[in-house]
DNA sequence: GCCCGTGTTGAGAACGGTTATCATTACTGA
DNA sequence: TCAGTAATGATAACCGTTCTCAACACGGGC
């Protein structure tokens, strides 16, 4: 259970993940690494998703449909997205003013340890554009 | 599909949302609809929350577990909530400095049909307490 | 390089929440 | 009262995720 011997579906899905623009769900990976010849397997897919996740090398988020969708995760720091509904880009936002909002909102009403959950979905300019046409 | 009919079932499930105390789930409220003697079935708790979401009357969240919860909707108004992960009490929270934020930061990026997600889970005060004196 | 112990894989089954099906029930306006 | 039709509910289907377990393969020791 220590030790992590390296496989070279552990990388592909790194790979995989940091290829890709914005969230994707572990469904959506797996669809990918196999059209680009990767003959992965689904379960292993979700684990090594964990795996990024609990190491921070991943984001993990749950899309309002409540399917978990990742992200590699350039910066280990605490951040927010922008994320398209229809194609799944994202932009990372800074958010000082939520921040500094959620501290005090929680201080206020006497709790501590407070996390936050703070994301923005809709369709980002491209979408936007293609709606309009259809 | 327009005219609404009434039915107790449907009017069980209002009453039970309200007597609950924070989020639950539906089949949290099915289970807790039969203890009380209403033999409702589960697909109609799951129709008549989703009536009750839409029509604005209930909040609906995804739970960091992935399940649905709902909470009866005090306010019609667009709001957020600071939920005690220990015992799940709830606050309901002004959030216009959010709001503003939100739609200001999709606007920038060029999304559209923004919606958000902002929850801040924590430890209520009583629960805070308890901890410390454990 | 070869071996072996054990961590890893993957096909498929199982799981848990949610939604669809459809025959039956029961509101409601006429 | 009585059709017309929305609503119900037992059940099956669905879908994302996790579990199972036999086969596999990484890697330290030789
Ligand atoms: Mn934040
Ligand atoms: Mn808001
Ligand atoms: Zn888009
Ligand atoms: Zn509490």
């Amino acid at each position: 259970m220590a030790i992590r011997r390296n496989t070279w579906q552990r990388e592909a899905v790194r790979e995989a993940l940091e290829r890709s623009e914005g969230f994707i769900s572990a469904q959506a990976l797996h669809t990918e690494l196999h059209r680009t010849g990767s003959p992965i397997g689904l379960a292993t897919v979700y684990r090594a998703l964990a795996d990024l996740s609990t190491e921070g090398e991943a984001d993990s988020l749950q899309s309002p449909e409540g399917e978990a969708i990742y992200r590699s995760c350039a910066s280990i720091d605490h951040h927010h997205h922008l994320i398209c509904r229809q194609c799944g880009t994202t932009a990372e936002i800074e958010a000082t003013e939520v921040e500094a909002w959620a501290s005090r909102v929680a201080a206020e009403h006497g709790f501590t340890e407070a996390r936050h959950v703070v994301d923005i979905f809709g369709l980002c300019a491209d979408c936007t554009a293609a709606a309009a046409r259809a």
